[in-house]
RNA sequence: UCCUCAGUAGCUCAGCUGGUUAGAGCACAUGACUGUUAAUCAUGGGGUCGCAGGUUCGAGCCCUGCCUGAGGAGCCA
């Protein structure tokens, strides 16, 4: 007889069948019912366990965190929180858990004791219920991309390019760190590394995948990106995952018109396939905020959140129009904002913060930034001071998504790049699209760890992440 | 990187104005009970008060530096 996973048990009729299930021992209750837990669900099995019939030297060994074989009759559950029970005839410890050294109890702990301890967080239903959500917007957002047609390009993680300036690069070399190979001059000779130039890892495959875009139309990658900035937030990674579609023949319009689409799709799907787990986290975060007084709590419970978000239009405003927005409230009026508000300012987190929590409630699209702030790849408007990017934001999440028709007039691009100091000469490959049957073309990247956070109400995006990695954190 | 707060038992925390032998709940151990739902009841063990200096007759508490964590800001996705 084979085990079965304790998902399809909970689908089975209680009929008296005989079955094997194996598992991790989540709580073991009055010396007779074990809760088990194998991962398949977030749901436990109850386990009845007759402790006249087994050995008191079993049963001492049985704790938390214990895993076990159990052969047993389903029957109905003759307690009332849950269906369906097992009652166990041979019970075979797989493998023994210390009471005394295993850290999870059950009981709750808190996020930042379980984040110390990431090898073993994912044995909670916390965990269990983001990482499982994780992994199915991983398969949604290939779902919908590959539904559509797109090309899933698989760009590089080492790169010798630092043009688009996204951050501070973690260099990669295979020098000995203690004996750097020196040019005459003093310099480190980087021609004497494996690649024979400075390397570094990736910060976006936006300008590879715009290359591809280039001969498939419509592509999209899917992988991990790394910044080096010391940049201590809820909301940022040193090594986090991007995707970043690239449409040809997509104008501005387009491309918001596809993030919307693509944003909703995901967060429906998450509503559809994972209802447990959601409602495990919404009921997780309604407790947490118990402690928190009213103005600290979320507006919305998850589930109304996410529907909610599905359910009405982005709202879309211009930069300039954001900024009159933001002049004419009553809370910059009383000089509420931190930041002087004023044409040509990027935007601060406060302004962000207003427009999406107080001034619409909802995801807010801004589009046309002054070209001052902007990336140098992002196709310049008639009017010579903006240009086409667009920034999704999110309320509590803030910026998810950013992205921008590109500059395809080669002229315009490259006039650009030498205002902004970026080397031509390096970057002749990309300015290449542009010299050979160049067209106008967009695409956007999105966080895919800011995403996850907002579909589970997770507040730190170090736990939406298996392992972590931040200034001063790189364990396991 | 900057600002603010925190670090006391395995976990979550209390510890008053500097004053005897540092407490609670949970966890754990032992026993009781046995249809529980974070089971319950009784008893018990468990501490270099983040680290290093300093002030003081005396420091968990005051001062300085460092480390770690959290929240906010910047940068961004």
């Amino acid at each position: 007889m084979k085990r079965t996973k304790i998902c399809d048990v909970l689908t089975l009729p209680s009929n008296q069948q005989e079955l094997i299930v194996m598992g991790w021992v989540r709580t073991f209750r009055n010396n007779q019912f074990i809760a088990l837990n194998d991962g398949s669900t977030i749901q436990n099995l109850q386990i009845v366990v007759d402790f006249n019939r087994f050995s008191e030297e079993l049963l001492k060994k049985i704790h938390t965190g214990t895993s076990l074989k159990i052969v047993g009759k389903l029957i109905p559950s003759q307690g009332k929180g849950q269906t369906h029970e097992i009652i166990a005839n041979t019970v075979e410890i797989l493998g023994e858990c210390h009471p005394e050294q295993y850290p999870l109890q059950a009981k709750k702990h808190s996020l930042e004791f379980l984040r110390e301890i990431a090898h073993l967080r994912m044995r909670t239903s916390t965990f269990q219920s983001v990482f499982r959500i994780r992994n199915g917007l991983a398969y949604a957002i290939h779902q919908f991309f590959q539904n559509k047609g797109f090309i899933y390009i698989h760009s590089p993680v080492i790169t010798a390019s630092d043009a688009e300036g996204a951050g501070e690069m973690f260099q990669v070399t295979t020098f000995n760190l203690s004996n750097v190979p020196k040019t005459n001059s003093g310099k480190v000779s980087f021609s004497d590394d494996f690649f024979g130039k400075s390397t570094y890892l990736t910060v976006s495959g936006q300008l590879e995948a715009e290359l591809a875009a280039m001969a498939f139309s419509n592509v999209y990658t899917f992988g991990p990106t790394f910044r080096a900035e010391n940049s201590n937030t809820p909301r940022h990674l040193a090594e986090f995952w991007m995707i970043e579609p690239e449409m040809a023949f997509y104008d501005l319009t387009d491309n918001m018109d596809l993030a919307e689409e693509m944003l909703k799709y995901l967060i429906k799907y998450t509503l559809d396939n994972y209802p447990d787990e959601i409602r495990f986290l919404e009921q997780r975060q309604i407790d947490e905020e118990k402690q928190k007084p009213q103005n600290e709590r979320s507006t919305m419970p998850l589930i109304e959140k996410l529907q909610f978000c599905i359910q009405n239009p982005f709202e879309r405003i211009t930069y300039t129009k954001a900024i009159e927005i933001l002049e004419k409230s009553t809370y910059n009026q009383k000089k509420k904002f931190q930041f002087l508000v004023k044409w040509g300012i990027d935007l601060q987190t406060e302004h962000e913060r207003y427009l999406v929590e107080k001034e619409f409630n909802k995801p807010v699209i801004i589009t046309d930034y002054p070209k001052e702030i902007k990336a140098f790849y992002m196709r310049q408007n008639e009017d010579g001071k903006t240009v086409k990017a667009m920034d999704i934001l999110f309320p509590g999440i803030g910026e998810i998504v950013g992205g921008s028709q590109r500059e395809e007039r080669i002229e315009l691009l490259e006039k650009r790049m030498k205002e902004m100091n970026i080397s031509a000469n390096d970057m002749y490959w990309y300015l290449e699209t542009r010299r050979f049957g160049t067209v106008p073309h967009a695409g956007f990247g999105l966080g895919f760890e800011r995403l996850v956070q907002f579909c589970t109400g997770m507040n730190n995006i170090r736990d939406v992440i298996p392992f972590p990695r931040s200034p001063k954190n790189c364990e396991f």
